[in-house]
DNA sequence: AAATCACGCAACCGCAGTGAT
DNA sequence: TATCACTGCGGTTGCGTGATT
């Protein structure tokens, strides 16, 4: 792979300067190509360390600070429905990353929930505690956040896809909430995040 | 004031999936 | 069709910092 005739790679923490030409290089030549990212800028960083710097860091649409009651009780309710699958659960709360919604999960709401074990997200207590038997098929058009297959699939599928022509009505008499590169109508309608709340609500009440 | 501990966050690692050639 | 490069994900680790002793 790449960096592998490059010498020494830097790791640790970024320093401002590294993100500042992270933050150049994705000014002129927008995101991916992370790799070539690495190559071009002269960074001792591989492709995947500025990728992670830029997704949980450098982007504009990344909220920092505290979480809010409301995005705790989301985790934790999307926690419940699709287990560790934290790119999924950070994909429906606006500006979150999924490294920022695992840390949070592993040092807060685990521990406010009494969750056993780091990590361990105990087999019954998610309804889709993944597997890769189990029959993600259910693709978003733009990203991989599959909707795990079981009786409640159908009822999943309809809330999304209901969700993605409502998130286009909502969202086509709006600004975006966030630069436009980074938008997404799945996401930032705050409109869309109530519907996608209260439709999912008939499924808790199983669990 | 120094040492220790606990916590929180950023970053790394390994693997799997996907697309290009 | 096979291979390779690249991307994305989840799990884990390491470091910085504030609190406590």
């Amino acid at each position: 792979m790449e960096g592998a005739g490059n010498g020494e790679q830097r790791k640790g923490l970024w320093t401002v300067e590294e993100d500042i030409i992270l933050m150049d290089y994705v000014k002129v030549h927008g995101k991916g190509k992370w790799n070539r990212a690495a190559k071009f800028t002269g960074l001792k960083r591989d492709g995947k360390s500025c990728r992670l710097r830029w997704m949980n860091y450098l982007s504009p649409s990344v909220k920092r600070g505290a979480f809010s009651e409301e995005e705790d009780d989301l985790i934790i309710r999307l926690h419940k429905l699709l287990g560790n699958r934290w790119s999924l659960i950070a994909g429906r709360i606006p500006g979150r990353t999924d490294n920022q919604v695992k840390n949070h999960w592993n040092i807060h709401l685990s521990k406010k929930l009494g969750v056993k074990g780091k990590y361990k997200v105990s087999d019954s207590s998610s309804e889709f505690s993944k597997k890769p038997e189990a029959d993600f098929s259910i693709k978003s058009s733009s990203n991989d956040r599959s909707i795990p297959s079981n009786k409640t699939e159908a009822e999943l599928q309809n809330v999304l896809e209901g969700s993605h022509e409502k998130a286009k009505e909502i969202t086509s008499t709006q600004e975006p909430i966030l630069t436009s590169d980074f938008y997404d109508p799945y996401l930032y309608a705050p409109s869309l995040m109530e519907l996608l709340d209260e439709s999912l609500d008939f499924l808790w009440h199983d669990f």
